[in-house]
Order: C-alpha cells, then structure tokens, then sequence
DNA sequence: AGGCGCTTGTGAAGGGGTGCACAAATCGCG
DNA sequence: CGCGATTTGTGCACCCCTTCACAAGCGCCT
C-alpha cells in the first residue's frame, strides 16, 4: 500500500509526542485518511492492534518499516546534480527516513569533483564501479528529460531496479525495474484545472453558463489526491 | 483527470517532431497508458478525433490547455526560498507549461531582499499585498514542516484556493480549497517496499520462505503509479 | 461510386478500492 | 467475577476505474 509511508511518518511524529498506543481514529486523524481504510490496511499486515487499546506505537513502526524494507538502510545513487540535484543532495529529510544518499553521478566534466553535504560528485562513467562499492539499491534521475533514458538504461543495466525520475518524461525499462515519476508541472497543472474548475461552477449559477466553461464541470474530478475538507 | 496534464506533454513532444495528427494508440504509447484508457478519457472532454485518421494535435492541444485552465497564465507564489526554493525559484519548467513564479516569499530577513532568476524575494508579511498585485492563483509551500501549516492558513486568508505542498506533512484547510502534496521520501520509501517485495519473492521458491520475508508478498502492490513493461 | 482498411467511440464485464456497520475481543471498574 | 465502555477486525454493498471487444464512421484507392 502506498499509504503506509503516510502511516509511518504520523506514527514517528506521534512517537515524538509521547504516545505509546493509538486508536485507528486517531492515527488516520494525523495522515488525513479514514479511519476504516486506516484499519483495513493494518490489518493486511497482521494483528497488530489490542481490541479496547489500540496499536503499540513502536511496534506497529516496527512492523511498517520491515514490510517497507526500511530495517536495511537503503542506498541512493543521484544523477544529476543540477539545480534540483543540489537541492535534493543537501536535504535530510532522505536519511532521517531510512535512506543514504550514497554516491552523487553527473556527466558535466566541471561538476565532477565538486562536494556536497560531504559527498564527491563523480563521473556518471563511474556508476558501474560505485554501484557495488556501495551495493546501491535505488537511483534517482534528476537530468533533463533528455537524457534521463540513457540514464535509466545505465542504472538499469548496473542491476538497479527501482527509479525515482524528476525529468519530464515516460522511461522505458524492463520488466521488474519499478519506476515513479514526479513531475511539478503535472502537480500544479492539476491544481489549475481544480482552479479552472471551481472558477466555472461559481460562475455558472450566476452567469447562466457561458457554454465555453460549462465543459469542466462535467469531468470527474478523480485525482490520485483528494481535498481535505475541515 | 490526473492523465490529462501527461497527455499534453506528450502531445506537445509529438507536435515537435512535426506529427499534426496522432492515432490513440500512438498518443498512449507516448504517455505510457493503455490506448483505450487513452480514447475514453478524450471522450470525455468530447469527440475531437476522425475515424480512420486520429486526433488533430493542434486541436486537442488546445482542448486539454483550455479544460486545465491553462488558456490563461497562472500565478504561482513560492513561499520558503530553502534549499528546495532555490532549486524551484531557478527551474523554467514551469513557464514552459503554463506558469509564472510571480512572488518568491520567506520568513528569514537575511533572505529578503536576494534575487533569484530576476525575481527579488519578499518578506511573507508582504504576502496580502502580493497576493492582489499579482493576482496569485496557487501557492507553494517550500518550508519546514513545522511552518507549513501557517503558511497555508496564510494563503487560504489571502484567497489562495490551490497549494502545492513539499513539506512532510499534512496540512489542514477549509473545504474548498485543494491540496496537493509531494513527498519524496515517500516516493523512495514506496520504491524500498517494492525492493523489499521483489527480494522477497525470488528468495522464496529457492529457500522455501524464512516465514520472515512470507509478509510482503501477500501485499498488494496497489500504487498509484504502476511498473511500464517494455 | 463502391469497397476496404484503419481508427474512434462506447457498451459491458471484470476487478478493486472505499466506507458503513457490526460482531468479537479486551480492559477497567465496581 | 461480571459488566459496560471502547476499539479492533471484517463482511458486505456500492461505486468507479480499467480493459476487452466491436460496431460505426471516415478516408483512400480502385
Ligand atoms: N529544478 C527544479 O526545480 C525542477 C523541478 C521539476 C523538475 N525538474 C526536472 O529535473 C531535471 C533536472 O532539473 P535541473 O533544474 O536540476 O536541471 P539542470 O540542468 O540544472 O541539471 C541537470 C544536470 O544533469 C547533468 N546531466 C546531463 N546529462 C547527464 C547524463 N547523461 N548523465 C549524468 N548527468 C547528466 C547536467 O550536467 C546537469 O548538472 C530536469 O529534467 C527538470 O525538468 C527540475
Ligand atoms: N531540499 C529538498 O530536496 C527537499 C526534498 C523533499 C522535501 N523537502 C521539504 O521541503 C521543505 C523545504 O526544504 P528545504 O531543504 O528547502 O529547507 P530549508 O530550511 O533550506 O528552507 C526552508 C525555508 O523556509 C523559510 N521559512 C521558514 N519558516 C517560514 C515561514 N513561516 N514563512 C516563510 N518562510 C519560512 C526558511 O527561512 C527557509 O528559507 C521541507 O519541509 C523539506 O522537508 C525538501
């Protein structure tokens, strides 16, 4: 379930609070979901709540990060360290949640060499040799789109089969390589075709609807992401 | 439909390459989804395809900008100019795809007052009046966990119905307006259960299962993204 | 003008996620 | 020891998305 990272990081805030158990309503509560579907996808994990009580706090982030694979500390190789690869190179956010940027790869001559947050960037030639050394187990491709192929093919052919990709782009790879794609662009679009949408439905009812921004409305607004109401 | 705004892109990709028309198929395999997927979801925005011919690229281009909202340029406001800021402040991506940074916003004095990508950064106090001059129509929030709350109150006060959230963190807000979040320790942590999955399942037919690793494979692997076979 | 091939648009079937509502189980208290 | 309050785990119904398959429509070639 894609829901249990969500799960995982309101059980540690609540950890931080104090908590030793949690009702199902409460923890949904803080990952803004429902607390029956909260308790249906604990339960694919086993029993691990106490009827009256609630779940153990500790045990149940036991149990989220093993199924998550998190007991090992994965490592990360990140190609590109552009503008976005900066970025992503000097967050902290990654290591405090079960990963370690492990190797920093880029083929612009000029960047390699450079230190970020005490990390080298090497040449992406390199990535054969840095692949075992550091036994890398997920890349992230922060190149532009048009080269994010032939990064992906280089990461896959290294033996990595799981891919983070910020380019803009659709990548081919074999079967058994997971990839998942974030693209802003496609974020904020969504948000404006909300925007457009709600701007039409408060107009129509005034108006009388202008026949050119009655067509949104009849489109679903289905989202991968609902609006969470207060 | 979340699909919509990778339809564009690919569309916008093809027109490129000089297509003027595009089958469903051909449009699917650039976006990566099932073509008849492909053909329902224009046929909710109407019938803009020619039967033995395909789609008019041009036409549907401007079928999808006009459904997204995109036929006007929307403002974006930037709040929080990090380390993710600054990657976010410098990307032209966003132009590209029908979006201007119109306000870089942060808290801290020592970065009012920089200027980045011809923008100079404002204090958030001077959000109100941003927020009008400008006609802000999203808000982005680049900020700690711990102030993304805030901030988002502050958007939702100034008018701000759409907001793009990077922190890790849910956000509260009245109904009405949308949310959106990207974390990407989530998107790494999904990609580690999937690792964690697959090592599970080509070590059991060959160890006969330390009941251990039996877990995760009785998970379904329901994502929102989905692994692209070649 | 007529036929043929190609492509769209859609009906129907299938599958899966979601949420309600309730039984079972546990704890605390009298 | 028993009872009530509380909370988990889940059966069930509903709904939407996905996908197959096919008829209808369009252009082109003869
Ligand atoms: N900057 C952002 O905020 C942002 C936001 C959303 C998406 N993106 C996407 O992320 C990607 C990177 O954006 P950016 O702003 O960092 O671009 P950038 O040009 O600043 O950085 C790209 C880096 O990739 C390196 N590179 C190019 N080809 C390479 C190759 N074959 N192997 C290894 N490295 C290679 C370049 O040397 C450069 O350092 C782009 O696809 C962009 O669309 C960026
Ligand atoms: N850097 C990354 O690659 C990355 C990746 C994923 C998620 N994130 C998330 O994005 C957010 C920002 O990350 P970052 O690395 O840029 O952090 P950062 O500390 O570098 O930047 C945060 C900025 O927000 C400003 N700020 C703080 N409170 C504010 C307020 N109330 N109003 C306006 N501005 C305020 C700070 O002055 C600072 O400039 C964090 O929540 C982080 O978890 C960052």
């Amino acid at each position: 379930m894609a829901r249990l990272p969500e799960y995982l990081r309101a059980l540690h805030a609540l950890a931080e609070v104090g908590h030793e158990t949690v009702s199902s309503e409460g923890l949904a509560n803080a990952a803004g979901v429902n607390s029956a579907k909260l308790r249906k996808d604990l339960s694919h994990l086993g029993s691990y709540g106490t009827r009256g009580v609630g779940y153990d706090v500790g045990l149940l982030v036991d149990q989220i990060e093993f199924v998550l694979g998190l007991t090992q500390r994965r490592a990360v190789a990140l190609v590109g360290v552009g503008n976005l690869g900066h970025a992503l190179a000097g967050y902290d956010g990654f290591a405090s949640r079960g990963f370690r940027i492990a190797a920093l790869l880029d083929a612009e001559p000029s960047r390699v060499g450079e230190q970020i947050n005490g990390l080298v960037v090497r040449h992406i030639d390199e990535l054969p040799r840095v692949a075992v050394e550091e036994s890398i187990s997920i890349g992230v491709i922060a190149t532009p789109a048009s080269a994010a192929q032939a990064v992906a093919d280089q990461l896959v052919a290294v033996g990595v089969t799981s891919i983070l990709n910020f380019a803009p782009c659709v990548l081919s790879v074999p079967e058994g390589v997971d990839v998942r794609k974030v693209d802003l662009a496609i974020e904020l679009q969504i948000l404006s075709f909300h925007e457009h949408r709600k701007a039409s439905l408060t107009a129509l009812p005034a108006t009388g609807g202008s026949a050119l921004t009655a067509l949104p409305g009849g489109l679903a607004a289905t989202d991968t992401q609902e609006a969470i109401g207060t």
